[in-house]
RNA sequence: GCGGGCGUAGCUCAAUGGUAGAGCGUCAGCCUUCCAAGCUGAAUGUUGACGGUUCGAGUCCGUUCGCCCGCUCCA
């Protein structure tokens, strides 16, 4: 088979724009950084994954196998809001955390986080002699400074004013110095970096770049929450400040204790909760891949510390083959378990489930992570929210009961706060692999490009067509149409179109990623017979046009 | 945020500063008994947006928005 292996990210695109699968959001007001639309394949295509992430996550958990206790494995859907109180995003450590504020050399162009500004400059080789001058009192002799300019300033901090006009920045220098002692007053370690890093030209004093010497912007803090204002009085105080949630996992846990309260819940069991997220991202880029509105589809399982690593392990190696099993096999899927140096203070394991995407190969991209919590986020939100949010293991009792242990020491060990194993996906993201790996060329056809998605997967399910626009293949053709409608409907489009050459029809289909075609010609009126065919193959087969239904049953799962 | 590249029809792309075009796709009709077939016809653009230079701007200049690449970040 003729198949060009690198994919092109572009014709990706493009077909996606040009078959309704995605388009740049509010492309008529001229598009908006970060966002984008689905088409109507597209939001279908999202569907199928998450209706599949619901069912095989939370209705029927890992298709009904044991987990590692050898006991079904249990869960439940939550929905919750976007919109949670402002104190949920301090206990989570999303205030507060995590909005570095950066600043940019303006020399050269380097990007660096304010808070490394100064560790930076110490560890740079021209520093040292430069710091030891203005202690040393020497930072106004002249001559000392042009030394330093013309052994470490003229070959390592050439972005430095000073270096670059050392006569006016000296000048305003001595200037400063002088103002100063007007004032009463000395100059600082902080003043004299400042004022030689600063371009004469410029209004105010800059920070000193620790690559180049050059000056850096103020610094500016990153907003990685959306902020937003409850309330409908037009007034915009911090009491009435909210936050568009960035990620959904949060709402299961402040809800854990109401949903063992009112469910019948036992340990272990997970919490289920999909839906919309917000970051500001810094760059959004990569197509949809870091967008700035995304959806996430999110289990919280909880279970004994003991058993947690166990229950980590099931969770990762089911996550990986939950997303082989939608149609992302192959080596364009890894499972990539954490070194130890990159895990969260809390977590003592975290995998990530990544995809090789055409902008990120031959690297990989993040699919979903599944990541052993421990008992973080309930602490943190017992902690912070006063709210009691231990469990009580009645099972536990029962069973150290019957060994005979004594009453305060089996309620010490059946009271604890459960540890937490976190498979949270991006559907988003999800549904840009789902297209990367579709997506394929086959020059050998005379409709190239094809998506393959699997037909779980797949927005269109099934279409039909008859052969030609007459002599009763229409009628016949709407008749099965309405039959596979009726029965698969809900699972995706079901096409029909009796006009053009059959041949454009399939590329169509080829191109939406319809899996099967059944097609109506002139046998079907004398022997109730229809052809099949299959897109990835472009194979035919004869079968009873009363076998269809259950021919799709046996192929959409579902 | 900075630097670089790009922005023309649904898609891919043309158009010396001088009347905005082609191919594909879409739609309609004819034709058509299995793979974007054939014939005929049609629709589709404030050339991303705003401003400027010019007798005249898709083209030159400025600003802005969006996309791609790099720096950087990614709970």
């Amino acid at each position: 088979m003729a198949e060009t292996s690198i994919k092109s990210m572009d014709a990706i695109v493009s077909l996606c724009k040009r078959r309704g699968f995605i388009y740049p959001a509010s492309e008529i007001y001229g598009g908006i950084n970060g966002f984008w639309d689905y088409g109507p394949l597209g939001a279908q295509l999202k569907k199928n994954l998450r209706d599949a992430w619901w069912q095989d996550m939370i209705m029927n958990p890992c298709w009904g196998r044991p987990g590692p206790d050898g006991e079904p494995v249990r869960c439940v859907p939550v929905e919750t809001r976007i919109i949670q109180h402002p104190k949920v995003w301090e206990a989570s450590g999303h205030v507060g955390g995590f909005n570095d504020p950066m600043q940019t050399c303006r020399q050269c162009k380097k990007l660096v986080r304010a808070d490394h500004v100064d560790e930076m400059l110490r560890e740079a080789e021209w520093f040292g002699p430069l710091v030891s001058l203005f202690e040393s009192g020497d930072h106004l002799d002249i001559d000392r400074l042009r030394q330093w300019i013309k052994k470490y300033g003229a070959k390592q901090a050439k972005g430095m004013a000073l270096v670059r006009e050392q006569k006016k920045v000296l000048e305003l220098l001595l200037a400063l110095a002088e103002d100063l002692r007007n004032r009463g007053e000395e100059m600082t370690l902080h003043q004299f970096l400042q004022r030689i890093a600063t371009p004469p030209e410029s209004a105010q004093l800059c920070d000193m770049c620790p690559n180049c010497g050059g000056d850096l912007t103020a610094p500016r803090a990153f907003n990685l929450m959306f902020k937003t204002f409850v309330g409908a009085t037009t007034e915009q105080t911090d009491d009435n400040a909210a936050y568009l949630r960035p990620e959904t996992a949060q709402g299961i846990f402040i809800q854990f204790k109401n949903v063992l309260d009112t469910t019948r819940v036992k340990l272990p069991f997970g919490i289920g909760n999909t839906g919309i997220s917000f970051r500001n991202e810094v760059t959004p880029r990569n197509y949809t891949f870091r967008s700035r509105e995304f959806e996430q589809a999110e289990l919280e399982f909880f279970c004994h510390p003991d058993e947690s690593q166990d229950w980590y392990k099931f969770w990762r190696d089911f996550r990986m083959e939950w997303w082989q099993s939608i149609g992302l096999r192959g080596d364009n899927l890894v499972l990539r378990e954490h070194d130890p140096d990159e895990l969260s203070h809390y977590s003592t394991g975290t995998s990530d489930v990544e995809y090789r995407f055409p902008f990120t190969a031959p690297g990989f991209g993040e699919l979903e992570g599944i990541a052993h919590r421990g008992c973080f986020d309930l602490s943190q939100h017992q902690e912070h929210s006063g709210a009691k949010l231990d469990y009580f293991d009645t099972e536990r009792q029962a069973r150290l009961q019957a060994q005979g242990l004594p009453k305060d020491e089996i309620n010490k060990q059946c009271r604890y706060i459960p540890h937490c194993i976190e498979p949270a996906a991006g559907l988003d993201r999800g549904a840009l692999a789902l297209l990367c790996e579709a997506y394929t060329r086959d020059e050998s056809r005379p409709s190239p490009e094809i998506m393959r998605f699997h037909p779980r997967m797949a927005p269109i399910k099934a279409a039909v067509f008859p052969l030609v626009n007459k002599d009763g293949m229409p009628e016949v053709a709407a008749k099965l149409h309405a039959e596979l409608f009726k029965r698969f409907g809900h699972l995706g489009f079901i096409e029909t179109d009796p006009k053009q050459s059959i041949g454009k029809r399939y590329a169509r289909m080829d191109e939406a990623g319809c899996p099967y075609c059944f097609t109506i010609d002139s046998e079907t009126l004398t022997d109730q017979t229809v052809t099949v065919r299959d897109r990835d193959t472009g194979a035919q087969e004869r079968i009873a046009i009363d076998r269809v239904t259950s021919y799709l049953e046996e192929r959409l799962d579902g």
